[in-house]
RNA sequence: GGGGAGGUACCAGAGCGGUCAAAUGGGGCAGACUGUAAAUCUGUUGGCUAAGCCUUCGGAGGUUCGAAUCCUCCCCUCCCCA
């Protein structure tokens, strides 16, 4: 069993701190999950993630991990975690995401996707079924729905045909599910995910056909895609009113530090994002007082720490000039420094949130954090 | 001393009479990035009183309606031979 046990609400908004329990260890909610999709985070050792970023869970992809390095080699390594050697909780993407975002590269049916491989070309099925039974070789603690993203915009008629097709796909993962056991001996708990595009009434429904089937924890899917961030809150807020309150609620893809705060307070638990090693990667850091494009020219003599009041190795080690030379100079280093800070910073912020929380100010730490936090320094 | 090649924007390097303020790379500067086809991608990179004008292709002259491109002289590099 997956276990999560409601700690801490916010009077002042729909927050509230939580312990998800799986076989792999305890996560601290709200939380964010770092993305490594192909089993490994990128730019990152798995030391530095437990010690400098605390990470408590990180993703996987079905689809990524399905063509490398395929489920022959995890199976007989005995699953991701053996395989990687993260032994605390993993949870998959189900390859939803990448109906998405490989659009031009499947073709979508009411049996499942096919995918034509972005590396050599060959043609895969991903039905709901097969999607479960890959993710049963990875051995995911948490597995996702197979859905479809829908992307932004995207016209009603199309939203409410692709949540029709989603929600059968959710019901043959669920059978899947039931009909399948664990390949590791541990529990493998399974996520349903609301879609619904931008559309209230597509997204109240699916949110209630969802709540109905008591699964472990629930997912909203298909934002953070291009919409307003207005409309994001607003779909996230309605959601989450439906979706049960003693499960966990997962907002998949999202998103900048201040989405995620804005998302705590409307009752999102989990969130996941590539940006902090992403953007990273590319020289965007992420700080408390505000957003650090690195490989800017004002920061060439800037000899002060990255994060002076910074909690991991990297934050007070180097500093905000030589962090730049070294994405100037193209080392490796660059890239590697950054995630690490901004996962430290993002899992820090996540810390701090569950603080407030638990201390009656959420609000007013959240106000007072927004202003900086988007600042452009 | 003899023979040959060449000097183009920050660098490398195309262009060899008009469509050239000058391809392409690199470098510089800036931007994008939200369940990762990303250590990626995009824009910009002579000056200005800016849908136009001015000064640029080693230097100085010349030919031409028009020259980075043709001619003359000069300066400077590099290669081969002695």
């Amino acid at each position: 069993m997956l276990r999560f046990q409601v700690q801490n609400t916010d009077n002042a908004s729909s927050a509230r701190t939580g312990v998800i329990t799986t076989d792999h260890g305890v996560i601290e909610t709200p939380i964010f999950m770092p993305v490594g999709t192909l089993g490994a985070v990128k730019a990152m050792h798995f030391k530095d993630l437990l010690e400098d970023t605390k990470a408590q869970i990180i993703l996987g992809n079905t689809y990524h991990l399905y063509l490398r390095p395929g489920t022959d080699i995890l199976e007989r390594a005995g699953g991701l975690h053996r395989f990687n050697g993260w032994n605390k909780p993993i949870l998959t993407d189900s390859g939803g995401y990448q109906v998405y975002s490989l659009a031009h590269r499947r073709k979508l049916e009411q049996e499942g996707v096919t995918f034509q491989s972005h590396i050599d070309g060959s043609r895969h099925m991903f039905s709901p079924e097969r999607v479960i039974d890959i993710q049963r070789s990875i051995g995911a603690d948490i597995m996702m729905a197979f859905d479809e993203c829908t992307p932004y915009p995207c016209d009603k008629n199309y939203a409410s045909d692709s949540l029709k097709t989603t929600h059968q796909w959710l019901l043959r993962c669920m059978k899947q599910y039931k009909a399948t056991e664990p390949k590791y001996g541990y529990h493998q708990a399974l996520f349903p995910i609301v879609q619904g595009s931008v559309y209230p009434d597509l997204r109240i429904k699916s949110a209630e056909e969802i709540s109905a089937l008591n699964a472990e924890g629930n997912a909203i899917g298909g934002l953070s895609v291009g919409e307003p961030i207005e409309k994001m809150y607003e779909i996230t807020q309605l959601v989450c009113n439906i979706l049960p309150k003693d499960k966990p609620r997962y907002l998949m893809g999202v998103g900048t530090p201040v989405n995620m705060l804005e998302c705590i307070a409307l009752g999102i638990d989990m969130f996941d994002c590539v940006m902090p090693t992403r953007n990273g990667r590319n020289g965007m850091i992420f700080t408390r007082n505000g957003i650090i494009n690195i490989k800017n020219e004002k920061w060439k003599d800037d000899f002060s720490p990255i994060e002076a009041e910074g909690n991991s190795f990297v934050d007070t080690q180097y500093s905000k000039a030589y962090l730049r030379h070294l994405f100037v100079a193209g080392e490796m280093n660059g890239p590697m420094i950054a995630s690490t800070h901004n996962l430290a910073f993002y899992l820090w912020l996540m810390n701090e949130a569950r603080n407030n929380i638990r201390n009656g100010v959420f609000s007013e730490w959240k106000s007072s954090m927004v202003k900086k936090l988007a600042t452009r320094l």
